[in-house]
RNA sequence: GGAAGGAUGGGUGAGUUGGUUUAAACCAGCGGUUUGCUAAACCGCCGUACGUUUGAAAAGGCGUACCGAGGGUUCGAAUCCCUCUCCUUCCGCCA
């Protein structure tokens, strides 16, 4: 959510850099509303003013006057509520604005990759899939999954269900004792309002699973990431300077329907509708936020490093950026299979643009409000790296050599081989 | 699911026969006086949002709303009525 000030004082400059966003809000009418809106504000309280004074003098001989003021505060107020809706609409369906060193473009093809890292070991033989291995092994079952639930869904089992579980204590463990993260095991459903803080609301209900409690209760969603929960910690707070910087983390299956993705990663568990994560939020002082970004990308980066998997680190141009962003830096991961890199992490920072919409602040050095500023990254996605370290570590008869990072996890075993039938 | 009670400013907590409440008081916080230092005492300040206005700015002035949320009654609502949310206690059910 944007300052409607600072768009009313700059809005040449707004117009512009929004522009380089794929954005389909209608900003001209804007200025517009926001005039309309205020003058009804002034008239009504103008109105509100007089019959106030009416109640105070209680003069008996005015209390009629009042009562024709009302009816027409009522008239105007309606108005007013109408202007203000108009403009909240419009207001809550911009994205945020690009930092000044995001690189200009419509699509992923504008992205810059800024690091390359890590060994792409040449194996002698053809290297598999993740998912003919983990059939071969035993241990995905896609078919199964379609049987009880449908596509995009997996059974996970056996060793490579320890291996999945394992993942996510390894890079928790890392990121509360090293780098400072406090562990949450948060709720997986979030109201309406909460979805409407980290902007899924409104404009991307349709990627929402949404969930029926009772039939008056308040619409519910399941989170398609932790960072919706995690970030709404602290919506509606007003924080002290020294809580700050405040750092979660979280290890929670995530929700998500794909819709724009038909035919897209059909194969095996790329793209699932249910899938886990081990997520990153910093609420920090608004200034610090770039600095919070580089941060939280290092500490996404320490988990490949440990894990000795090969990986890139890009930064995504204005138009491949998430709503609420303003500068973001994806990392991928090496597939041997598809002999290319793969998303597994994407680390953001939204600036204040999050804490508007949740009405997060804290008092700075001189005691004044302000907005926070939140960041969230994945550190990392779960079956992306299970997926990666199976394809990464596979040997020729498909087994699974397991990463020495991880072996503390999985009871000091040291590969995974195929279930013997 | 049933019953009862509750929700007031950063915290505690008055006010609920509707009109000097422009929300008392205390605690915490900030500034000051006193003081060898600390403490204590005393004095002052101390909510948020929106709109508007003075000013170059810093900083003010004015107005409106806000006592869990939303409606209603009334000239006038923290106070009366309705709906909802959340919390507490008890009962039932339950991993």
């Amino acid at each position: 959510m944007h300052d409607i000030k600072y768009i009313r004082d700059n809005f040449e400059t707004f117009k512009k850099k929004i522009s380089n966003r794929n954005n389909t809000a209608k900003l001209d009418n804007l200025l517009n509303i926001d005039k309309e809106n205020r003058n009804l504000i002034q008239e009504k309280e103008t109105l509100e003013k007089q019959k106030k004074d009416i109640s105070k003098s209680k003069d008996e001989k005015m209390f009629q006057k009042s009562k024709e003021i009302s009816v027409k505060i009522k008239e105007l107020l309606d108005d007013q509520l109408k202007a203000k809706y108009q403009l909240d609409t419009i207001l809550s369906s911009i994205p945020n604005i690009p930092n000044d060193d995001v690189p200009i473009g419509s699509d992923e093809k504008s992205n810059k990759v800024l690091e390359t890292k890590g060994e792409i070991k040449s194996k002698s033989f053809k290297e598999k899939s993740h998912h003919e291995l983990g059939e071969k092994l035993g241990m995905l079952d896609f078919d199964l999954a379609s049987k009880t639930t449908g596509s995009r869904f997996v059974f996970v089992k056996d060793k490579l269900a320890l291996m999945e579980r394992a993942l996510s204590n390894f890079m928790i463990d890392i990121h509360t004792s090293n780098n400072g993260y406090n562990e949450i095991s948060p709720p997986l459903m979030a109201s309406e309002n909460t979805m409407f803080g980290t902007g899924q609301l409104p404009k991307f209900e349709n990627d929402q699973f949404e969930i029926k409690l009772d039939k008056n209760d308040e619409r519910k969603f399941l989170i398609p990431t932790a960072e919706v929960i995690l970030t709404n910690i602290v919506k509606n707070q007003i924080l002290k300077l020294s809580d700050l910087p405040l750092r979660f983390v979280a290890s929670t299956p995530c929700f998500r329907k794909e819709a724009g993705s038909y035919g897209k990663d059909t194969k095996g568990m790329i793209r699932q509708h249910q899938f886990y994560k081990v997520e990153l939020v910093s609420i920090v002082e608004n200034d610090h936020c770039l600095k919070e970004l580089e941060r939280m990308t290092n500490c996404a980066t320490m988990i490949l490093d440990r894990l000795k998997l090969p990986y890139r680190k890009i930064i995504l141009c204005t138009g491949d950026m998430g709503f609420s962003a303003e500068k973001t830096y994806d990392i991928e991961v090496w597939l041997p299979s598809e002999k290319k890199y793969r998303e597994i992490s994407s680390c953001s920072s939204c600036g204040t643009f999050q804490s508007r919409r949740m009405n997060s602040r804290y008092k700075n050095v001189k005691n004044e409000n302000v907005f926070t500023g939140t960041l969230n990254g994945s550190g990392l996605a779960i079956g992306r790296t299970l997926i990666a370290v199976m394809e990464n570590y596979q040997d020729e008869d498909g087994s699974i050599i397991i990463p020495d990072a991880l072996r503390p996890y999985m009871n000091n075993m040291e590969k995974i081989s195929p279930i013997k039938s």
